[in-house]
DNA sequence: AATTCTCACAACCGCGGGCTT
DNA sequence: TAAGCCCGCGGTTGTGAGAAT
């Protein structure tokens, strides 16, 4: 019954990565690929979990990671995208293309949580002090509607792909690179690893080891950026929106989303990050079993989004909030 | 200069779904 | 069919660095 366990808690090492076990880390998929991460150290050696290595790749070693600031522009699809999907970090980080869900959610829990916190207050302060902030924040009928539509779009794309099991993705075309590792049919290639790995060595001997840790385990100077695929980690939307519903409420407030009626409205319920339009989108078949809702067949019934459209919203729009 | 506080981020933990045996 | 592990996810913690006192 069942399979062998993933790996006995005794003698496993825990805390911060050395470079010489990220060396043999990589080494190890770049021969053998991402997956069957419950080998992986009985296979190198590696004195780690399974679950271990397959963070340290993910968050930190796979090809394609950016490092560093975050854009305007990521931090706006950031915060659109929270408030749209809730706290489902994988599914935001599939829309960010070299950004971890990981790096996300530390963004959003250091960053973004305080700017829009302050956002709000600022916003309260200001209707307190009986300065109008509708006149500042209320956004004309043709911005609320467009911001409407691309979230429709983005609705609708969610419950396409959801229901179109092995269907590529089209959302956000163009920006979409890390919506999934494909694994490919054949062994997987890492084009940068092995430069990643030389760099890594190149480093560690120049610097010296103690150095080369600090790098590693800081900065992560060695990975290269150029690009290469990345792994898939969609969204497990069952675990909808928990704490960030407060927020996603701010956000909308701050957006004029509220200004919809949601006691009335069939659509805005099913907009909502908790509700039940979004918490089937990556599960083809359960989806596929359950009949339509009213909201869903509409979406449906539109064909398919533009999704490129959907970048240049969320971009001119979300202008007005920074 | 020493201590305390705050921030940022890497890593761990626990859970649920799905798969394997 | 059921038991139990693997994988992926989101939440939380630990820790080092820099700022403030």
């Amino acid at each position: 019954m069942g399979r062998p366990p993933c790996c006995d808690k005794i003698g496993v090492k825990k805390g911060p990565w050395t470079p010489e076990e990220d060396i043999i880390l990589v080494s190890y998929i770049q021969e053998h690929g991402p997956g069957n991460w419950r080998a992986v150290p009985t296979s190198t050696g590696l004195l780690r979990c399974s679950k271990s290595c397959r963070l340290r790749w993910t968050n930190y070693l796979r090809p394609g990671i950016k490092r560093g600031n975050f854009t305007d522009h990521e931090e706006k699809m950031i915060i659109h995208l929270q408030a749209l999907l809730g706290n489902r970090w994988a599914a935001i980080a599939s829309y960010l293309p070299q950004r971890t869900d990981n790096d996300i959610k530390n963004f959003w829990n250091t960053h973004l949580k305080k700017k829009l916190r302050k956002l709000q207050a600022g916003q309260e302060g200001q209707s307190r002090d009986g300065l109008s902030s509708s006149g500042s924040q209320q956004i004309s009928r043709g911005q609320w509607e467009r911001r409407l539509q691309t979230d429709i779009n983005m609705a609708r794309q969610a419950l396409c792909e959801a229901l179109s099991p092995g269907k590529p993705s089209s959302l956000l075309t163009g920006l979409k690179p890390s919506c999934g590792y494909e694994k490919p049919a054949t062994e997987p290639i890492y084009a940068s690893s092995t430069e990643n790995i030389a760099r890594l060595l190149k480093g560690w001997m120049v610097s010296g080891p103690k150095q080369s840790l600090k790098n590693s385990t800081t900065q992560n100077s060695f990975i290269d950026t150029a690009g290469a695929d990345s792994l898939s980690s969609e969204g497990t939307p069952d675990k909808a929106d928990k704490n960030g519903t407060g927020l996603s409420q701010a956000f909308e407030s701050l957006f004029g989303f509220d200004s919809l009626d949601s006691s009335n409205s069939d659509f805005s319920q099913s907009m909502s990050p908790d509700t039940g339009l979004f918490q089937d989108e990556s599960k083809p078949n359960s989806s596929a079993q359950v009949p339509l809702s009213l909201i869903e067949r509409w979406l449906f019934d539109e064909g398919a989004m533009q999704g490129k459209d959907y970048i240049n919203d969320v971009a001119i729009d979300e202008d007005n909030l920074f």
